[in-house]
DNA sequence: AGAGATCATGAGGAACTTGTCAGGTTCCCC
DNA sequence: GGGGAACCTGACAAGTTCCTCATGATCTCT
C-alpha cells in the first residue's frame, strides 16, 4: 500500500503536515510549492498520486491538471480554498478523480487517498495481507489455508468461516453472526449448519480433532478461533 | 459514455430525481429502494456504478458495499443523511470510491459520476514489460503470448483474462472481477462466457487441459494463475 | 447425581458449480 | 457483400459442496 505522492501546496506548513500524514502510512512524498515545478516533477518522475492545491503562484492548480491529463492517466486529488460549486465541477470535469475543500479533515482526505490508490492498486503485483492465527495462516486474495506451513484445502464455507474467525482472533462468534457473515443474509440455513462445518475444518487443521485446540466451542454461546496456547 | 447505474435509494422522490439527472446524461438507470433488492440486483446484472444510499431500510448501504465488494470490483458512490467524519471513513474503507453527504447538488453528483466512469475506462491501455508467471509469459506491449518459449496465439479475449491474471500471480479473480477488468463499461455478457475462454486458454497453455496445473479453478470463487509449483 | 439443554457426528439427498459442446450472432477485414 | 474469426448463450453432464436429520455424547446447573 505504499505509493509515491507528489504534492504541490503553495503554503509550506499545510504541505509539511501533509507530508507528516503521508508518509506515517508509508507513503514515499515529494513536496514542492509552484505550478510549474509541479509540472516538471511530475514528468520527470511521475508519481501514483499528485495532491494540488489549485490556488498555486504561476501556474495554478486547474492548468497544472489539464496539462497533465493531457499526457497522461495519473491519479490528482485536488485542494481548494474557495469553494465554490464552479470550481469545483470545473476541477473535477478537468481530469481531477477527487476533490476535496478547505478546511479538510485531514483524516478524510487520508481515506480518500487510499481510495484512490486501492482503484488503481490493481495492476500491483499481488502480494496480498495474511491473517495468521498460531500456526494457522489464512490468505483471502489467493483464497488459501495453511497450517503449520502445510497447505490445507478447504471448501468455499469452510474458507469463508475461518477467515471471519482468523481476523478476530479469540473473539467469540455465534453461529448466527457466522451464518450471516459468511453468507451475506443470502441462503436462509439452520445455525446446526456451521456445526458441521466446524467438525469439518476441525478435522482438518487440528491436531486430535476429538479435543480441539485452536477451533474452540464457547458453551452455549459459539465458537472462537485461539492460537492454541491460550 | 453512457454506463448502466444502479440507484438504490430509500426516499423514492430523491430517487427520481437521480434517474431524471442520469438519464439526462445518456445513462441507463435502474432503481431500486432497499438493500436486498440492490444486491439482488446488482449480482443479476452487474452495474457500472451503483449509488447507494446508506440508510435503507433492511440491509443498509454500508452492508450491501462490503458484500458487493467481495465479488466485484463495482464502482459505489454512497449518500448519507449523517455527516459524521466516522461514517464517511468507515464508508470509504468499506470499498466505496466516493461518498457525498445529502442535501448534495445534483451537479456535484453528475460531475462525481463522469469522474469515476471516466477513471475506469483508461484501464485498457496498461503496457509495460513483460509479466511472466511460471513458465507463461505475457507481453501486453506485443500483445504476445509464449509457454515455455513457445509462442501462443490467443484471441484478444484470452489474451485479456489472461493478461490480468498474469499481472497478480495467484490471487484469485471472480468471473465477474475478470468480466469487468477485461471489458471495461460495456459488458453485456454472462459470467459463463469467462468459463468458455478459460477452457479455451487452457487447451493453449496447459500440458493436460483435463488437470490444469496453472490456470486453476477456486471452487466457488473463481479461477488463478500460477507458477505450477504450488 | 440427574435433568435438560447444547453440541458432535455420520450419511444421504438436494442444491449448487463447473466443464464442455454446439449453434447462432456479431464484428471485422477483404 | 462475403468469408472468417471471435464471441455469446443455453443446455446438459459430472462433480462438489451444503443442508437436514437423527442419534449419541457432553456440558451446566440444581
Amino acid at each position: 500500500m505504499c505509493a509515491h505522492v507528489l504534492v504541490a501546496e503553495d503554503d509550506r506548513r499545510q504541505a509539511e503536515v501533509l507530508r507528516r500524514y503521508l508518509e506515517a502510512e508509508g507513503h514515499a512524498t515529494t513536496v514542492v510549492h509552484d505550478g510549474l515545478t509541479a509540472l516538471a516533477q511530475a514528468r520527470r518522475q511521475p508519481p501514483d498520486l499528485l495532491v494540488l492545491d489549485v490556488m498555486m503562484p504561476g501556474l495554478d492548480g486547474l492548468n497544472v491538471c489539464r496539462t497533465l491529463r493531457r499526457e497522461s492517466d495519473v491519479l490528482v486529488l485536488m485542494l481548494t480554498a474557495r469553494a465554490t460549486e464552479d470550481d469545483l465541477l470545473r476541477g473535477l470535469d478537468l481530469g481531477a478523480d477527487d476533490y476535496l475543500t478547505k478546511p479538510y479533515s485531514p483524516r478524510e482526505l487520508m481515506a480518500r487517498i487510499r481510495t484512490l490508490l486501492r482503484r488503481v492498486r490493481v495492476t500491483a503485483p499481488a502480494a496480498g495481507p495474511l491473517v495468521t492465527v498460531g500456526r494457522i495462516t489464512v490468505d483471502p486474495a489467493r483464497h488459501t489455508v495453511s497450517a503449520g506451513g502445510e497447505p490445507i484445502d478447504c471448501t468455499p464455507g469452510e474458507f469463508a468461516i475461518l477467515e471471519a474467525m482468523a481476523r478476530q482472533p479469540g473473539r467469540v462468534f455465534t453461529r448466527s453472526q457466522l451464518l450471516t457473515r459468511t453468507r451475506g443474509l443470502d441462503r436462509n440455513s439452520t445455525e446446526r449448519t456451521i456445526d458441521v462445518h466446524v467438525m469439518n475444518l476441525r478435522r482438518k487443521i487440528e491436531a486430535d480433532p476429538r479435543r480441539p485446540q485452536l477451533l474452540v466451542t464457547v458453551y452455549g454461546v459459539g465458537y472462537k478461533l485461539t492460537g492454541g496456547a491460550e
